[in-house]
DNA sequence: TATAGATAGTGGTAATGACCACATTACATC
DNA sequence: GATGTAATGTGGTCATTACCACTATCTATA
């Protein structure tokens, strides 16, 4: 049951067919590692020009969904989690993946004029500048997971509020929805700390115990850092998950 | 000074291209978050039609260099560390960007019949089947570092001997010179752990010392399990970086 | 002066056609 | 039976052509 293409649509053509594959792919039309159509037969079958066919295998080939052998055929990637960048770097999105319920206490919500080690990272030459400060307590299941600190370095006149945030749950919807930017890259370190008595506090266990630190910039389409996040996270309680793939 | 595409090349053109477009940003003919020549301009320029100008800077976006804006341009990205995966997953390679000298002491080196957790890992069925473990101690500039526990599944008949390892440096080198098999994707997770007796003495560290674990499988081109890895870092001296690029 | 519209330049999408390179299979030959 | 070769099907590369969509700028108009 292959849905067809829409000429009309105003989404472009690969998009839609992409779109029909990747159903089918997690619809488990094929199992893993067999292959899919040729894509002369796609070419057949969606009345579309090969180029077009193409396009969309690569677009579910940097999605990970789809590989090529040479000779041999595009074949179907082994069922694992495919994340993009967004979901990678929701807390939320996290937590829901592993079950839990994702839950946040406030701490601190305001403009501020950042710190040095802020500035740097976002980096903001202005003096007069300021920054969007949110830091609060992450929950899964009401039971506390991490601290997580973000700095935001909004366009001028523009801000988010308290309310905002709690409506839609994630800043990044808020970026993209309200002022449409969208993250494109981030750089991510991981290092383990021990917990000061302050963060032993927050995330009810002893003072040093270890903690999982996650720093992160992101960079929106434009390449301006629009976002430096700390987030410390409970040793005990998370495994920090990421998957990789060859670019070349 | 631009060189030229060489048609008799068996270097494809787009990749060809490709290759000059990446030495000039390397070497800096573009400003960071500059544009480049224009997708017409490149034609004119290299003689060569759109698609495989396309293409070309296709390439290179994946790979983290530019990145495109419509209806604006093509553009420069900052100067970041640009890793594929095969970086990515080399201590050798990590140690070096870190501006030290990497060593390693061997701890267990030869074929055995793998446990439990080690067959699920590699999707291994056959209980027959063995695979090539190799412990060793990973030291920057003669410290220890992390402990790097290796399992790699071989292909029927093949090996890697210990002295081939010494004079390469490398496993993956090894992997794709000798066997034709390279890393495609990669799974990883990262989590905080203490140290046992035994691992704190190999490391010269207390026992009870906050470490950071490192656990991959590493998969083929063929989408095949190679190797299972885990590192165990010390906490007082490694920080995990990399690099996230939105896929869509 | 402010605004709306036209224009030019950029990347985005798409069809058509051709040929090359790699992997597998079938078949002819030794 | 073993071996080599041809045929077939797969993805890989490339040129040509056309038109669409977004951005910035210029220009005529209110």
């Amino acid at each position: 049951m292959s849905r067809a293409i829409d000429p009309s649509n105003i989404i472009p053509k690969y998009y839609q067919l992409a779109n029909i594959l990747r159903e089918q792919i997690e619809n488990g039309t094929w199992k893993a590692n067999g292959t899919i159509q040729s894509e002369r037969q796609l070419e057949q079958q969606y009345n579309l020009s090969r180029p077009t066919i193409r396009q969309a295998i690569d677009l579910l080939i940097t999605q990970g969904y789809l590989y090529r052998i040479h000779g041999k055929g595009t074949f179907v990637s082994p069922p694992k989690l495919q994340k993009g960048i967004l979901e990678l770097t929701s807390f939320s999105e996290d937590m829901r993946n592993r079950g839990l319920e994702p839950g946040q206490e406030f701490l601190e919500f305001g403009l501020i004029t950042p710190p040095k080690k802020i500035t740097t990272r976002l980096d903001i030459t202005d003096p007069l500048q300021k920054v969007l400060r949110i830091k609060r307590i992450r929950t899964g299941n009401d039971v506390p997971i991490g601290i997580q600190d973000s700095y935001l370095n909004l366009p001028e006149k523009k801000t988010i509020t308290k309310e905002e945030l709690e409506e839609r749950g994630s800043i990044y919807v808020i970026l993209q929805e309200k002022f449409g930017i969208y993250p494109a890259e981030a750089d991510e370190t991981l290092e383990v700390t021990l917990a000061s008595e302050e963060e032993a506090a927050l995330l009810s266990i002893p003072a040093g115990s270890p903690l999982l630190l996650n720093e992160r910039i992101l960079y929106s389409q434009d390449r301006k850092a629009i976002e430096f996040v700390s987030i410390l996270y409970r040793g005990d309680r998370y495994k920090y998950y990421m998957r990789l793939t060859k670019k070349v």
